[in-house]
DNA sequence: CAAAGCAACATCCTATAGGAAATAGGTTCC
DNA sequence: GGAACCTATTTCCTATAGGATGTTGCTTTG
């Protein structure tokens, strides 16, 4: 088979060894940025053509986005991507959270080391001034800064575990899906700094009690996203 | 080609509409039961063979197992079975479990229904009786009625979301692997009585308590696994 | 005797082909 | 006019083949 001519591919970053690898970031990012629309049936020969690769990788990194829950699969039906969340969901999330994120933030006030407790006063410094760009651009830059602060902190936390287990709620990349227009950036950043504070001055109650409030009022924030859609957690009919 | 055929299946339960699904439950026993060893690299090719299907959804399965951290993939050289729990991952495993489950017990004291707190109640006597069998047998079904109680208490907290980062943890999948005699099944019972007790009078902080109690003890009644083995959690090199 | 280089092997990774089931549309009957 | 049935198409699901790469063992040289 012509499988060793270089074929002109159409996205493939860096080829980083796997093919697998690359379609897996590429279907994500094809999810993030509602390429494929939420709730929508994924034809897997279609996508394959479209990332001009076979199928089999392609059935391979929906299998992986599916224990992830970026996509369900119906047994003789296909592949369909996750519908935005419910707004039951939506406190469901924040609710776990607060759980997760609170206990996170504060064993970093207790554990970290001096060094990261550097990194972290410095990162949500940094994350003032994201000011440039157009709308969708600049959201989405805000959005990577935050998930970087909230990762940071759970990698401190000093529980391997538990950082994969925020990880896993993919909090971000739903909030992201959910809500297009940012706001309250500057009141993101004053929190922010807020919880790095407690954590640099170890003191673990008020970390978590930060991170918690935080998470409340970003809670507040995002809620307008379902006035403001026509109907973002209507369930589809899922016999 | 001849794939039409009836073919002599050597295991395959009763075809629940996909092969991929039967392949992921298979490959999951045979990583519980030692049949593929803790840390033992492991070959696509031999387990298509030996389940007698093609090596497409032994890839597939595989891909949900990594997401699952059952197995791990090195880009190209193929996949290895998990390392069974260091000690440090033990006592992290632990940690994450006193925080969600402890969060589930007290969700479930104050939002269960009257029906919920009589299916627990009911659960955690029936767990009593588990006596007969050999070692394994009695082990293998002790495990598998303790994952029920704990699961029944997750359903019951309302959070599907929270539900679902608990049974994403394997934690009875990896104390399984991790050690096979068991010990302290009146205990474990006993314990689990006191919880549905708090639950069903609706007392979340002692529900709460009640769990946490609990999981300190089973963790101190597993922990003479690290004795005992050889060297349960030596990291392999994973260069 | 040890270390580096080379060659053979095994294994993974990707591509393609074909059968089976579900869905959608049109037609016919009541 | 509506509903049920049938047919055609699309899509998924499984199987097989071949190229590329990593790994291992052996040989050779310093």
């Amino acid at each position: 088979m012509a499988q060793q001519e270089p074929r002109e591919g159409r996205l493939r970053p860096a080829r980083r060894l796997t093919l697998t690898e690359d379609v897996y970031e590429s279907i994500k990012t094809l999810v993030m940025d509602h390429i494929l629309p939420p709730g929508e049936r994924v034809n897997i020969d279609a996508l394959a053509r479209e990332l001009d690769v076979s199928p089999t990788p392609v059935r391979e990194a929906l299998a992986r986005l599916e224990a992830d829950g970026l996509v369900r699969k119906r047994p003789l039906s296909g592949y369909t991507t996750t519908p935005l969340l419910s707004r039951a969901e939506f406190d469901d999330l924040f609710d776990v959270r607060q759980l997760l994120e609170g206990a996170t933030a504060g064993r970093a006030a207790t554990h970290a080391s001096a060094e990261a407790r550097q990194r972290i006063s410095a990162e949500a410094a940094a994350s003032i001034d994201v000011e440039a760009g157009d709308g969708y651009r600049r959201h989405a830059a805000f959005t990577a800064l935050d998930a970087k602060f909230h990762d940071l902190i759970a990698e401190v936390s000093g529980s391997p575990l538990l950082r994969d287990t925020i990880t896993r709620l993919h909090s971000h990349l739903h909030l992201h899906r959910l809500y297009f227009p940012v706001a309250g950036a500057p009141d993101t950043n004053t929190e922010h700094q807020r919880i790095a504070a407690a954590i640099v001055a170890g003191d673990a109650a008020a970390a978590t009690e930060a991170m918690r409030a935080h998470l409340s009022a970003a809670r507040e924030r995002h809620l307008p996203a379902f006035d403001q859609l026509p109907s973002p957690g209507t369930p589809r009919d899922s016999a």
